[in-house]
DNA sequence: ATACGTGCAAAGTATTTGCAAACGG
DNA sequence: CCGTTTGCAAATACTTTGCACGTAT
C-alpha cells in the first residue's frame, strides 16, 4: 500500500467513525504516511516542529492513540523506554524489526517462514493469536 | 536449570567480577530465582516489601541493570510502559511470551520451529542476530 | 449550534542519578 | 581500611489528563 493510499484509508475510516478533521491530526497522518517505519511520539513532535509545523505533544499522543484504536497504526516496542508507531498494512501484510546494536538503526524485514512458524505455533498451543511482534537485536548489514 | 543452580551461577559470576554481596542484591536474586517469569522492577519492589523485606527502588533497578549486564537476566518488553526481567537460561534454552488480552497474564512457551525459522531468516538477510524476542498477543487457553 | 479537536500546563508513572551512610572482604 | 552497596530524595523521561478555547460540519 502506497503512502497516499494509506492516508486516504485513514481519512475514510475516521470520517466513517463520525470524526472531524483538525490540524494536528492531519499533520501527524501526513508525516506517518511518508515515514513508513516506527517513529516515537517525541520524534514525531520534533520532526513536525523542525518542519515548521509545531504540534502540541498531547495532540500527537492523542492522534496516535486514536489511530491505534482503529487499527491504522501498529505499536512497535523496541525495548528502550519508548513506544514507536508505524502505519499498518491492511493487506495482512506486515513486517518486523531488527535493532542494530551498533548504529541503533531500525531495519524492517518480513519473512513468510516466520509467519508460518507462528501460525503452526498457534495451533500447537491451542491459543488464538491476534497479533505478534518479532524483535531481533544484532548487527545490520552495514555494521555487521 | 533449577532455581538454586541459577542463584549459584549468579553468585559465581558476580564474585568472579570482584563484586561484594549485599542485602538488596541477595533479596532480588532470591526472588528472581523462585519467580521464573518476567517481573518488573516495581513488582519486585512490591513483592519484597510484601514479604517483609523492603528494598529501595533504586537498588532494585541497579541490581537488575547489573544482572542484565552480566547476561544473568533477560529484559522482556511487553509493550506496556514497563520493562520486565526474568532469569536467563544459560543452556541457550529460552522461551517467549504470550500476553493474554483478556486476563493480562503472561504465558511462557518455547517452540523449536520458531527458533529454526529465525535462524534461517538470519542467513537469508545476511545479518548477525545476537538475540531475539517474540511477543504474541491473544487469548490464553483459559480465556480463549 | 454543537460536538469534536487542540494546546498548554499539571499530574502521573517508570527509571536514573547524586550523595552520604552502612557494610563486606 | 577502602571500595562496594544501599537508601533516600531529587532529577529525568515519557505519557496521560483537565480544562478552556478553537473549529469543522
Amino acid at each position: 500500500m502506497a503512502a497516499s493510499d494509506w492516508s486516504e484509508h485513514v481519512h475514510a475510516v475516521l470520517s466513517e467513525a463520525g470524526l472531524k478533521r483538525g490540524g494536528a491530526r492531519e499533520r501527524v497522518i501526513e508525516l506517518l504516511a511518508r515515514e513508513p517505519c516506527a517513529l516515537s511520539a517525541v520524534e514525531i513532535e520534533d520532526e513536525l516542529r523542525a518542519r515548521g509545523r509545531p504540534t502540541g505533544r498531547a495532540s500527537v499522543y492523542r492522534v496516535l492513540e486514536l489511530l491505534a484504536e482503529h487499527g491504522l497504526v501498529e505499536r512497535v516496542a523496541v525495548g528502550d523506554g519508548q513506544t514507536r508507531f508505524e502505519r499498518s498494512q491492511p493487506g495482512g501484510d506486515h513486517h518486523h524489526h531488527l535493532v542494530c546494536e551498533q548504529c541503533g538503526r531500525l531495519v524492517a524485514f518480513d519473512d513468510p517462514g516466520l509467519e508460518h512458524a507462528i501460525d503452526r505455533l498457534s495451533e500447537r498451543l491451542g491459543v488464538t493469536i491476534d497479533s505478534h511482534d518479532v524483535l531481533l537485536r544484532g548487527a545490520c548489514r552495514s555494521c555487521g
